[in-house]
DNA sequence: GTACTTATTGTATATAATACAATTTATGTC
DNA sequence: GACATAAATTGTATTATATACAATAAGTAC
């Protein structure tokens, strides 16, 4: 099951949450200490990736990875991008975490970028081989290594992308929902805000976000209208959209 | 210069034209002769790729093959997706073919999809490597090698995707264009068609796209005048589109 | 019952998308 | 030069969508 890894090839998981308020990312903790006096060298954060292994699909080891990380299945998983910059991994911090684990790691590791989207309530986040995991809003990121920066901007701009054509953004609430966390979540995404009115509207032409006989409890206000969504109902419904922008 | 390559790295580079009426795409035939008596023993097509070699970037393997397949410099290039399943050199004639040309390619090649606009009227394709290479209507290809009919597509609806979100299309005609061209452009690659009056209101809006005193001549109708764009008023005047999509 | 908090709703206006056909201007021919 | 040919060019009415804007409703907490 656990084969040899490929030198060369990794793939990175942007895992996106939301909370209500933020657009989440998961991190990894990465602190190097020195072996003699146990001292902290640094400390950083990382994306979640690993190297694909020989024989492995590169969309397996990447479903591998985050079931390994939350125990989900079916989480959605989309390619975005694949980073291969000679110099990605050549930064002197880098390179002593390299150095340090003894791997067999390439010089030149190409590592092929996903983003997942998940119902962050629904799961407990487990540390991962005792390396501190952790929910980070995008707009307040720690310093991260490698060349994740690059790949956390560059998967947030196709998360946007995404969320204008088709709606994904279900993927990260819960089963049932308002449609005042919808909003704040598409307001998070775009970063943007929206009029709750025209946003309602919108919703509304959206016959694929049907509301329930059921109300939010355990408010202190009036409680919303509970909806959920229905992807068979989507994919019934669907436009195509031949325009173009300006 | 010409490196070593790395055994499990390719670049494919779905090379995109337009010839007025259809959008074509750049294939090399690939022939598997028998080396006794000569005999073909199967002829198909591929996209145009190669390996990434050793201390390059995967940006820049795919530069350096359309300069080799065009010698155009500043060609319009975008990574849009990596194909790494195992199985995917694995069909029959393929290993054949593999095995034919003796090269150090591993079991499982990883490729990174790239696809690039050209303008053909400005390019003579000149035979690469002896092989002989033409241009093959998306809707009319011949049989193809590997995963890259998959690989095709899949540029295709990005290609569609993008064109949809940024005037990307002039890379595929001449400096100086007609509307006329332009609409057969969008209706090629959208696969659509759109009325004239509406097609040019919407041209009319960008104001990047400017009316030169010049038209066309040696036609045997009414001229059509003569356009050309600028990225520069488009950059200044691109506008942010935060709506999202039923 | 009163204060508090968030949910919910409607209308007027501006902008963009769509549907639809007659006229113009060049070339080539007689 | 008149005429046929072929594509280029243009406008208006209608519909759909996007935007701007604020008052009321329905629960909980005290």
């Amino acid at each position: 099951m656990s084969g040899q890894i490929i030198p060369n090839l990794s793939v990175d998981c942007v895992v996106f949450g939301f909370d209500s308020k933020d657009l989440n990312v998961l991190l990894v903790e990465r602190t190097l200490t020195d072996k003699q006096n146990h001292s902290i060298i640094f400390s950083d954060y990382t994306l979640t990736g690993n190297h694909v292994q020989e024989g492995e699909n590169p969309d397996d080891a990447a479903i591998r990875i985050l079931n390994d990380l939350t125990g989900l299945h079916d989480i959605y998983l989309e390619q975005f991008h694949t980073f291969g910059r000679t110099d990605r991994l050549l930064k002197g911090k880098d390179q002593l975490w390299i150095h340090s684990l003894g791997l067999n790691i390439a010089d030149h590791v190409i590592t092929i970028g996903y983003y997942s989207l998940i119902d962050c309530t629904s799961v407990e986040i487990t540390n991962h081989l005792s390396r501190n995991v952790k929910w980070f809003p995008v707009n307040d990121l720690p310093e991260l290594a490698f060349d994740h920066v690059e790949i956390l901007l560059k998967a947030l701009e196709r998360l946007q992308l995404k969320l204008k054509q088709e709606p994904i953004g279900f993927e990260l609430l819960s089963e049932k929902f308002t449609l005042t966390q919808v909003q704040r979540l598409y307001e998070a995404i775009l970063d943007t805000t929206f009029d709750p009115r025209n946003f309602r509207k919108k919703i509304s032409m959206m016959k694929y976000v049907i509301p329930l006989d059921e109300k939010q409890t355990a408010v202190r206000h009036k409680p919303a209208q509970l909806y959920i969504f229905s992807r068979d109902v989507y994919e019934r419904t669907r436009k195509e959209h031949y325009g173009f922008i300006i």
